[in-house]
DNA sequence: GTGAAAGCGCTAACAG
DNA sequence: CTGTTAGCGCTTTCAC
């Protein structure tokens, strides 16, 4: 017991005898067992991490604003990368609830209300990204519709009338909340809207430089990528071509990935604040565990138009 | 009892039972507690990964390797954000060795032998990338001397004599490793050694782009980059000064980052199997937790030559 | 094939 | 300020 409260910071202890139980713990290089500590305590200052792909630098990104958040507050971090794949997120889920943890932080899988009902009645859970309907539960992500808003209406200020887009597919939250941005600023604007120069992709570098070719040949005067990757695609192509860029073409691209201002002509794109966004969802979740009242929380975050010059540069 | 026999794919249970035991846990939502199971056990089906940050692809990729092998295997994954600093590192290392895990993968800061030998009488643990002297644990890393040399020989291969250089810094053995094999293939096809064209720098972007001016000025013809991102450093400038790759310069990086083969011209470089890494090291630790015999392994991959345009096409 | 007893290493609660 | 008792939820061992 005394030397419980030495290695827990009570004061329930003298000084005295606090340092000789700290040093007689250096010496015999005894630490505490966490097992019989949570065992107790019901707690395991664990939380787990359910991604899909940490090799993709918008979750990287999130991944360290949560780690990075979690370390300052003590707890540990249990990564779990469900390969975009319900199966594997199901096994983690389940995994993580034999005790393991004492909240998660999920970016679902193609999220259906019924898959974490029983969950988050003993487990404090947020949701990142991608949201369930109807589910009782705190939820953090980017506003896609404003984002989207921010860097098309620059397109527009800068003099494009024609902008082709490449989204994603069809089925992608992101992506379609992207498009209707941009249909509502051609309207906004009195700019004709032509479907002829849309196109669902799945979101490639190869998507990118093939469906430029698309779009340059209906006439486009510039194009809306999906992802900066997307937009690499199509700067190679320009490159390959000669098109100039941003005079006869311009290009804006969505993520500010890393290598988004190292293009040979730097690429116009939405910041998301990925980082922010896992600090955030990680506060949230910490708060939820130590608080008895549960308030659930909606945030989402207005990501910023970073310009560069791949629309022209900004006046 | 039979609860337990029945959770745990036991033999000595009738089968009626452990599926009327089966059901009765769905029906009650009851799930195991892995803490008391890991006091009793002493096993925590946990492994602990140290790295300096998730954000850079180099170590997405390893951490994906060892995720997706311990996946596999059965166990979970607590991952540790160094962000390089030696202080993180062991508040980490404190952590884990609290009997979280069952075993730890480190990417080391700055080892020192003193900092691990407690822990390793302990905790099983493989190093991986860079190496502490007269440990006896298991270490797994790529042969930068190989890649580099693979790299050099093609360059001089393609005709190019006069390659400048820009390392990394020099204290970074991968740096100068690089650096021995470079002058050996000079060496070896008998051409001049020019300290004047070698550049140490701190391997961003920036000082791609700087130092190319520099070393182009210098008249070399080609130039080895430490890095993918540097070499993107070296390409921007080219592209802005209308200097031709390959035609006027060679130009070679080392990573094959995701990027590389979407550059303007494709980037001629090395590719470390990331992936590949983190799945042996994990193998290794799995197989050194589960063996009472523990066999000290060393395994240094040869990173492959990938050759695109950058350098000339190949013939 | 099933169950009772004991104990893993801690801390809550209480006694001194 | 320090120590005793009990018990967290499992599995090991052994009895039936």
């Amino acid at each position: 017991m005394t030397v419980s409260r030495a290695l827990n910071n009570s004061k329930e202890i003298s000084q005295k005898t606090k340092e000789k139980v700290l040093k007689a713990c250096k010496d015999l290089g005894y630490k505490p067992n966490s097992a019989a500590k949570s065992l107790i305590t019901k707690t395991t200052k664990m939380i787990g991490l359910v991604i899909p792909d940490i090799t993709n630098q918008y979750y990287a990104y999130i991944s360290k604003g949560v780690s990075s958040y979690l370390e300052k507050k003590g707890y540990g971090l249990i990564l779990c990368n469900s390969d975009r794949k319900k199966n594997n997120e199901r096994e983690y889920l389940n995994f993580l609830t034999e005790g393991r943890v004492d909240g998660i932080i999920i970016l679902p899988v193609e999220p259906k209300k019924e898959d974490y009902e029983q969950i988050i009645m003993h487990t404090p859970m947020v949701m990142v990204d991608n949201f369930a309907e109807g589910l009782d539960i705190s939820f953090v992500a980017n506003d896609n519709y404003y984002g989207a808003t921010q860097i098309i209406e620059h397109m527009v200020k800068q003099g494009y009338r024609k902008i082709g887009v490449i989204l994603g597919s069809k089925s992608s939250t992101a992506s379609n909340e992207r498009y209707r941005a941009y249909k509502d600023v051609l309207e906004k604007n009195n700019i004709d809207f032509d479907t002829n120069i849309i196109i669902y992709s799945n979101a490639t570098f190869e998507d990118g430089f093939n469906k430029a070719e698309y779009l340059i040949n209906r006439g486009v005067d510039s194009i809306f990528a999906i992802n900066d990757t997307v937009a690499m695609g199509v700067m190679k192509y320009c490159y390959l071509k000669g098109i100039n860029i941003p005079k006869d073409l311009g290009l804006a691209g969505y993520d500010n990935i890393e290598q988004s201002s190292m293009f040979p002509v730097p690429l116009t794109t939405v910041d998301q604040n990925n980082k922010l966004i896992g600090e955030i969802s990680a506060k949230i979740l910490i708060n939820q565990i130590n608080e008895k009242s549960f308030k659930k929380e909606t945030i989402i975050l207005k990501p910023k138009l970073i310009i560069r010059k791949s629309c022209g540069e900004d006046n």
